[in-house]
DNA sequence: ATGGTCAGAATATGATCAAATTTTTTTCTG
DNA sequence: CAGAAAAAAATTTGATCATATTCTGACCAT
């Protein structure tokens, strides 16, 4: 599957832009973001070059960037997998994400407009339909997007790239979660954020994204204490 | 000034396996941490094949590393440059760093034995002297020693890594500061944290910490305040 | 000012080399 | 002779480079 040649289409030429590299990085990322890489599953450079149609060149550089970004992980020798969390990992990763998301969604309270809640809110009423009909990746996607619109609005770019990163972690973790228990047992603490943000109150806002985290992460926690 | 080459020496056959994306990456990632780099500064890729001795595609992966890592940044057409920090970035950096590694110092002194805090001030008694002898690479790097020796017995990588992020950002503009001031007036809670350790008082850890931390900031605040 | 041209820098490819893994072959023992 | 361990070959994958192409921004002419 092509990336790139674009270059007959006389309408839409404003996607077009993005070198290969930067393409390759954006498919990689939204693969390992919304689970559709396995954890522990081996990542190489030949093969990506191939399924992807692009030279080796871009394909590194994109691998690198995910590598700083902790969505993949270098193996000592020189092959590149999916991470494989551990208990320890998510338990650091619940007090960074509280820490770091409870704050973006406080600022981004005292900044939303009525007309920004009600976008937020209808991304949470499509996703209660992704829930509803047991469709996990869309839910992935949507309950990425939900946070992310949130966080945006908080206009702290540092901070938001620090969750974002986070995120990158725990995505295919994540999916193996909704894959065993299904999207019916999800946590879902979005109506509390969204009352709370058209009640002006940054201090509950903030609380609730805690709870959805936590609600979340506990269930992955769980997940990997089977195995 | 070539890095690898290391192929005649029959001692010293530990450092070599590096492969030379990786050493280019250590050394950028070293001159930004210590301020070798100037902010707003270009970074140009053919510039450093020359001056480092290699080709261009180990500097392209350590690049677009860095940039992942925000020690870099991207500047929409293909320039990259060193970052200038605003107020609002080292605003967010502030809450960034006091949430994290005031954790890690509260972690460390659960774990840390006597040997361990010896050692984490033989490291502060030789900053002291850095100071004294205002020496400003050398008090960037054992301020960075200090600070990463204690967060190494966090026992907690991910946490560390977001907190080694934030450095990386900030970096170039320390460097600036202590430029600008000197090293005389520079913060050192240091001995607050050590006193704190010994006497096995996690909270006061970290909270010296976060006084650490402030202090610096607040000062580079003011200096990018001033321009 | 506006538009075209040009140098320089970044991007991308494929070839080449080196390292690691896997498979096959060999060898040794019970 | 069978089976396991060791050795060696083959294959796969990663790392690096030289080269070709594309893009950007500056300079110059109109």
């Amino acid at each position: 599957m092509d990336l790139i040649k674009n270059k007959a289409s006389g309408a839409s030429d404003a996607a077009q832009k993005a070198p290969a590299h930067e393409q390759v990085y954006r498919t990689l990322r939204s693969q390992i973001l919304f689970g559709e890489l396995v954890p522990g599953q081996p990542v190489t450079i030949q093969g990506l070059t191939e399924s992807l149609g692009v030279g080796m060149t871009p394909v590194r550089e994109a691998i690198r960037r995910l590598i700083s970004d902790g969505a993949l992980i270098f193996q000592g020798n020189r092959r590149v997998s999916v991470p494989l969390l551990t208990g320890a990992d998510v338990e650091q990763m619940i007090f960074a994400r509280n820490a770091v998301e409870s704050e973006l969604s406080r600022r981004a309270a005292g900044r939303m407009t009525t007309a920004d809640i009600d976008q937020l809110e209808q991304i949470d009423r499509r996703l209660d339909r992704m829930i509803a009909d047991g469709d996990v990746s869309g839910y992935l996607r949507l309950n990425h997007a939900f946070h992310e619109n949130l966080y945006d609005h908080a206009n702290a770019p540092i901070l938001k790239d620090l969750a974002e990163r986070l995120w990158l972690r725990f995505g295919p973790s994540l999916r193996v979660v909704c894959g065993r228990f299904g999207t019916q047992s999800l946590p879902d603490r979005h109506k509390d954020i969204i009352g709370a943000l058209r009640a002006g109150d940054a201090e509950k806002v903030a609380k609730a994204t805690t709870q959805d985290i936590e609600q979340g992460m506990e269930l992955m926690a769980e997940a990997l204490a089977e195995d």
